[in-house]
Formats: structure tokens, C-alpha cells, sequence
RNA sequence: GCGGGUGUAGCUCAAUUGGUUAGAGCGCCGGCCUGUCACGCCGGAGGUUGAGAGUUCAAGUCUCUUCACUCGCGCCA
């Protein structure tokens, strides 16, 4: 007992199992990852892990409770199942009975939940793994857990009210409080002002165009971008004067890294006096119009980008964040809650020189947008929405596509190919045509809800087995070869050479 | 696929400019003590310095290759 304050007086001791010397104290938390990965039974029994397994647990059932008690149902979508092969990478199982044939393991039940709509289930949810053949990051597993959730008869309004509930359920559980509803954000004001469309709103630092203060300088930089239709935007750092020289280069290095040409600098050393490479290329009433825009004083610095919007706003928005950690400006015990809304429907993919789903095929175009679907792709917003919290995107959904022939043309502008539709999705396609109710939908992250409650800074803390960054599991030294016969029976011929 | 960090005893770490037999704490083993509660005391075992190659009279230390863990970029509809 940690008070010691209660002696037992033992009147026998039966010993019902010993223990061999564990390979690290279980009383402190140092030792390095493939350690703890390798003997992650023994890893799980101290406080830290029991604590994030059980807040876990309870943020769940609440979620679960929350959803039962309006109504939706809980329904399995099957593990084996069909590969589409337009985002992740999917994970393969051979079948053994259609050799040279595979299921996929599901991204998401995305199009099994739509089917569920189509079927009259009006309101589901399931708390569903999913598997993504992708890199990992602190924040990414190749398996993770979602609360996948749909409605029929519903539109974003409704999605959003139910998440707010459960979400809301959820983090409670955990200990945190939320507002009823949670405050939201245009992916548009988003990039704007925060150049990120999963923005961390626990500081402030918003951005300001400054473009048309500067429109008339011999500033070369400047000139050129605004003639090609390019912003210059900037960020005010209040007590920014502090930074090091070396933090203002890694600064500009980030700027760099993000594709942006530079990071200006303008040092408001005091009531009259700037340091910055501009000062002689901008007037008076130049300077009073930023100053004014920026409300920059004595003590501030102010980082600019000139750049088209594309790239101005995200490579400042990185530098935004490293401003936040350089400046220590996130108070840990913060939670911020947002929605981002009206994502472009569209992206267009430089490599593949065409235009993919920003967020996946299904998404319905936004209303007043349909019309642009074929001719201005880029402006055409889609139904959908994000919740983010602390600048991590926890959940994503949007409304639906119910209507074959809108789906159809969405397909087309993606240049998927009659026969490529047909194969993937013909049998979605198909029961659109039956009379779908319009529906929508959301899935959240329950890993990164747990991670971001707990204010744990990586996924492996909430889940009991997690696979470490190469995909493997330490413990169980997944995965391993398989022997002679699973091959042959799978009519499987293994191509590379050994150890690769 | 690419860039950064780490890798020395079971665990956490140290080892000056390359220089003697690679050390410490905890743990482990043996003994002593027996009102302990991070017990104490005495003694002991334990290392291919992640692996391989190279430079050098001499490599934990320098160079190259490689592996593992990790953070990030690409990727993640």
C-alpha cells in the first residue's frame, strides 16, 4: 500500500507461481523500446501502460454507450475483404481455395457501411480495425482502431451533433473536459490563417497578408511573386527580438524544406527602428500599413513568404509550428477541439498528372459547387470535415454520394476507366441504383483519441501490442516466413532471396 | 526510397587528443546480518563495445558497409 500504513499479519504464505529475474526493474520507465517491445507483457504491468489501457477502455464503452443510447447499431463488416486499389497500400491474404487470388484487409468499411445504408440499417457504428500498408509514425500504425459511424437521412449537421456527443463522451471519460460543441473552421480560413488544414490552435500565431501593402516596392522578390498571382504572408511573433540568430535559420531552413524560396525577417527593435532586409525598399506609409495589419510592436519580429498561396501558406504554417515548440507557446494541459469543414473535393496529383479525392471518391461535391465538377475541379468544395485536436487529425467523414450517375461523373473526372470501375467498385455502383438513401458519415481514430487524452506522445502507449516502425513485432518476431507446404497449397512462389 | 538520432555487462550509463587488463550504480550468484519497509555488510560471476571490413604500432573512439530501435520527409484515396 503506498501509504504504509496498513501492516498484514500473514498467517501462511503459499507460493502459486515463481518468477524468473526479469530482464529490467518494473519500477521505472528507462529502458529503450525494442527492450520493452521484446518483453511487452512485462512492459504492460507497469502503471504508465495500465492506466493508458484502462482510460482506453473506458473512453470506448462510453463511446459505445453513446451511440447505443441514440439509437445505432453495432455491426461487423468482414476482415477479408475486397482490394481497392486507388489510396493505401493494401495488406494481401491469398486465398486458398481461388489460388492466385487475394482478399485485402479493409482500410476502412467505407463502402460496406454505404452498403448498410442502402440496406436500411439507419443509423451504424462499429469500432472496427483497420490496416493500412503505409510507413509508420509515432502516430501511425499499420493496424489501428477506429469508431466508424453512419446515418442515413442525414446531413453534416447531424454527423457532427452525434460526434460531438460521443467524442464528448469519450474524452470525459478520460478525465477531459469539452465544450458541447466544438468550434469550427473552413479549410479555406485554416490554410489561411494557420497554413495547415489540421491547424494546432493551443497558440495563436495567425498569419496576415501583406500583399497589398507591398504591392508597389523595387523589391524584387515581392514584384515577382504578386505578378504571378502569389500572396506575402506573415506571421507576428510577439517577444520574437529573442530568437537566436541559429533558431531564425532553422527557421528559414524549415521554410525551405517546405519549398518556399526564403523567410524574411523584420526585427522591431524599437519604437522607430527595424532591422530587415526590406527597410530600404519600403516607405513610411508602407511600414504603417503592415505594422497596423500586423499590430507588430517593439520586441516583435515578423516571418515573411512570398510565394503562390500553395506554398506560401503551408511552408509558414510549418514554421508556425516549430515557432510553438522553439518558444515553448503550447500549454500541455490545453485541449483544442475544432472542426475543419468544406475541403476541397479535388487534388491534383503532379505525378500521376491527374486528379484524385482529397478525401475518397465517395464524398459528395458540395451543392453549390456540382456544376464546376468538369470544368474547374480545383474549386469545387466537398461535404466533409475533420475534427482535429491539438493539431492532429483524429477524425474524418463526409456526406455521401447516393446517386449512381453523380458517382459515375465523379469517377470520370478521377480518369478511372469504365472497366476499372466496373471491377473495383461495380457492385457500389450497382446498389446506388437501388434506391439509396442519402447518408453520411465519420470515423475517428480511437488510438489517436486515446493518445491525444492521455497526452502520451506516441500511439504504442495505447495500444497492449503495438509493431514497431518497421512493422514488425519484437515480441512475436512477426512476420516470419512460412513453410513449404502454406506455399504450395497457396500455389505461392516466394521471388525474392532470403533476408530481404 | 531518403535524411537525423541512438546502439558499451541483464538494466541505466561512464571511458580525455586513438594508448595499460573497457569501469560504475542497480540487478544477478555466494556468504553474513535478521523489525524489514530503495535494508545493511563481505565476496564473486558477468563484455565479440549491434555485426562486418578498413586505416593504424595501437580502435569503444577514425573511415566505409550493414543491422536494429527511434524521429521526420516521401507515402498514408
Amino acid at each position: 500500500m503506498p501509504t504504509g500504513r496498513i501492516e498484514v499479519h500473514a498467517t501462511g504464505l503459499e507460493i502459486l507461481n515463481s518468477s524468473a529475474t526479469p530482464p529490467f526493474p518494473l519500477d521505472d520507465e528507462e529502458e529503450s523500446d525494442d527492450t520493452r517491445l521484446t518483453y511487452r507483457y512485462l512492459d504492460l504491468r507497469r502503471p504508465h501502460l495500465q492506466n493508458a489501457i484502462q482510460t482506453r477502455h473506458k473512453m470506448a464503452l462510453a463511446a459505445r454507450n453513446y451511440l447505443d443510447s441514440q439509437g445505432f447499431l453495432e455491426i461487423e463488416t468482414p476482415i477479408l475483404a475486397k482490394s481497392t486499389p486507388e489510396g493505401a497500400r493494401d495488406y494481401l491474404v491469398p486465398s486458398r481455395v481461388h489460388p492466385g487470388n487475394f482478399y485485402a484487409l479493409p482500410q476502412s468499411p467505407q463502402l460496406l457501411k454505404q452498403l448498410l445504408m442502402v440496406a436500411g440499417t439507419d443509423k451504424y457504428f462499429q469500432i472496427c480495425r483497420c490496416f493500412r500498408d503505409e510507413d509508420l509514425r509515432a502516430d501511425r500504425q499499420p493496424e489501428f482502431t477506429q469508431i466508424d459511424m453512419e446515418m442515413s437521412f442525414a446531413d453534416q449537421e447531424d454527423i457532427l451533433k452525434i460526434t460531438e456527443g460521443f467524442v464528448g463522451a469519450a474524452l470525459n471519460a478520460a478525465g477531459i473536459e469539452v465544450e458541447e460543441i466544438f468550434p469550427r473552421i473552413t479549410y479555406k480560413d485554416a490554410m489561411e490563417k494557420y497554413g495547415s488544414d489540421k491547424p494546432d490552435l493551443r497558440f495563436d500565431l495567425h498569419f496576415v497578408d501583406i500583399s497589398d501593402f507591398v504591392a508597389e516596392t523595387d523589391f524584387n522578390a515581392f514584384n515577382v511573386t504578386l505578378a504571378n498571382n502569389g500572396v506575402i504572408k506573415t506571421v507576428r511573433v510577439p517577444g520574437g527580438t529573442s530568437l537566436t540568430r541559429k533558431q531564425i535559420d532553422k527557421l528559414g531552413d524549415i521554410a525551405r524544406s517546405s519549398g518556399a524560396k526564403g523567410l524574411l525577417t523584420v526585427k522591431y527593435l524599437s519604437e522607430n527602428k527595424k532591422q530587415s532586409p526590406l527597410t530600404k525598399f519600403l516607405s513610411e506609409e508602407q511600414w504603417n500599413g503592415i505594422d497596423k495589419a500586423t499590430g507588430a510592436i517593439e520586441g516583435d519580429i515578423l516571418l515573411i513568404i512570398a510565394d503562390k498561396a500553395l506554398i506560401a501558406n503551408p511552408a509558414l504554417g510549418n514554421v508556425r509550428n516549430e515557432l510553438a515548440q522553439m518558444l515553448n507557446l503550447i500549454n500541455q494541459n490545453d485541449f483544442s477541439i475544432i472542426w475543419v469543414t468544406d475541403f476541397p473535393l479535388f487534388a491534383f496529383d503532379e505525378n500521376e498528372q491527374r486528379w484524385t479525392s482529397e478525401h475518397h471518391p465517395f464524398t459528395s461535391p458540395h451543392p453549390d459547387d456540382i456544376d464546376l465538377i468538369e470544368s474547374s475541379p480545383e474549386r469545387v468544395r466537398s461535404c466533409s470535415y475533420d475534427l482535429v485536436i491539438n493539431g492532429f487529425e483524429a477524425a474524418s467523414g463526409s456526406v455521401r454520394i447516393h446517386n449512381s450517375e453523380l458517382q459515375e461523373r465523379i469517377f470520370n473526372l478521377l480518369k478511372l476507366s469504365e472497366t476499372e470501375i466496373n471491377e473495383r467498385f461495380g457492385f457500389f455502383i450497382n446498389a446506388l441504383k437501388f434506391g439509396a438513401p442519402p447518408h453520411a458519415g465519420l470515423a475517428i481514430g480511437l488510438d489517436r483519441l486515446a493518445m491525444l487524452a492521455l497526452k502520451r506522445a506516441s500511439l504504442r502507449d495505447v495500444i497492449a501490442f503495438p509493431k514497431t516502425q518497421k512493422a514488425t513485432d519484437l515480441m512475436t518476431e512477426a512476420p516470419t516466413g512460412v513453410n513449404e507446404n502454406q506455399l504450395k497449397e497457396l500455389e505461392l512462389k516466394i521471388a525474392v532471396t532470403e533476408g530481404n
